[in-house]
DNA sequence: CAGTAAGTGCTACCTAAGTAGCATATGGTT
DNA sequence: AACCATATGCTACTTAGGTAGCACTTACTG
């Protein structure tokens, strides 16, 4: 690994804290960072499908990158994921070898651990350990997507606009990660547009249930917003 | 296994058959049949989340079965996938341990080898190279979910209905799989509901795209078809 | 500190999708 | 043959969500 930004111990440590690898012993930890390079990306740098970027594989460290899909007709956005901390991409790609169009923007700055499909598939072989730790991600992973789809597909914006909120409280039910963003990454992520999320998010504002400042949010009446989430619901 | 009702190498070439299961040796082959009963259902059999159903684990040998939710408040459903021959559920609870609640029916009589989450992850801990096959399953599986996902979002429904066609054709561009669905069906598929999909299927009928029988739907014109896709595309 | 880009709030309008209801057709069952 | 559940086709209506446009505000940048 190039230790030229961040030294070998910090990686090391945040391989450790990564519910992925910790399971790792040291000589499989040591011989997956030599494969790895450490990079940062300025906030708002994008990667698109047909940079190929889809053969390479991360490993966040830090700051938040969103994947999307952009309808060129249309002037709309997917946001399809949020990715952080632990999370690695592209998945799909690095396990079935297909490609996957998808693109990024980093929503922060954020650093990575860089690798290609390629060495990390050959690291995956001699490391077969690898692949059990990897189904409990997936899962999840897959969890989240089918609830999203179900919900795009049965839930109308309000219903989906407070369960995303719902989704993202710690648990002092205060907003964590998706506080800072703008209306329209917001509609992004629930699958509409600026202009009817806002329209929504007046409607919350006067039942009390958030206040707004300028790209920031904050939950006033928790008992409220999970009110509001289980009205509707479905099995 | 219990062999009441099929015969022990007739399952055997299922398995051989079976991506997730032919690279395993002859040991672990028999084995695994070890740990599953045989078992067959009637069309329209329907298995609930409550029923804790999701706490087993299936092969499916033959016939489909579609997973799904239901929307109680208002009338309506969507099916998430439809499984098929060498299809395997419910990976999800298989292998994070969680609930998954989703429901199951039946839409043919179908065959399929039956075991309990317990007793497959206890064969897999023996068996852990399982796990590496298991991986492009479930890339693949996700790859649906995400395409379905942003279709359910950025595509309106006479482009779903298209695309969905379109994905079910074989190599004689014939439709296969979907083509004896009502159009009940195809609404809780494309995530839509009946009037509005028959809308549409009468568009296509004028436009000469496609003919349509009681329960039987042919496709008229793959070009037409497949330019009624590409109109509209994201990246 | 002036200029500019980005974010927000809101009005007015349009349209695809959903809903309700009914007529007709089909195929299986007694 | 008569019956009945299911499937389909179609009309009329409602509505949530999307679109366009603009004013105002905030925060950054040269």
């Amino acid at each position: 690994m190039k230790t030229t930004e961040i030294n070998y111990t910090e990686c090391l440590s945040h391989l450790k804290g990564n519910k992925l690898f910790k399971h790792l012993n040291e000589d499989a930890m040591v011989s997956l960072l030599g494969c790895f390079n450490y990079k940062k990306w300025k906030k708002s740098t994008a990667f698109f499908h047909a940079d190929g970027i889809a053969n390479n594989f991360f490993i966040i460290l830090s700051g938040r990158l969103k994947s999307y899909h952009i309808d060129l007709n249309k002037d709309r956005e997917y946001t399809v994921s949020l990715l952080g901390k632990n999370d690695v991409t592209d998945v799909l790609s690095l396990l079935d070898g297909a490609e996957h169009d998808i693109n990024f923007e980093a929503l922060d700055d954020i650093e990575v651990l860089c690798t290609t499909n390629i060495k990390m598939r050959a690291w995956m072989e001699i490391h077969p350990e690898i692949y059990k730790s990897f189904m409990p991600y997936m899962a999840n992973r897959m969890r989240v997507l089918e609830a999203s789809l179900t919900d795009n597909v049965l839930a109308d914006i309000p219903t989906r606009l407070a369960r995303f909120f719902m989704a993202n409280t710690d648990e002092n039910k205060k907003l964590i990660n998706i506080n800072d963003l703008s209306h329209d990454e917001l509609a992004n992520l629930i699958g509409s547009t600026r202009a009817v999320v806002n329209r929504h998010i007046q409607h919350f504002k006067e039942a009390g249930i958030i206040e707004v400042e300028r790209k920031h949010t904050y939950i006033k009446n928790f008992q409220l917003l999970s009110q509001r989430v289980y009205e509707s619901n479905y099995y």
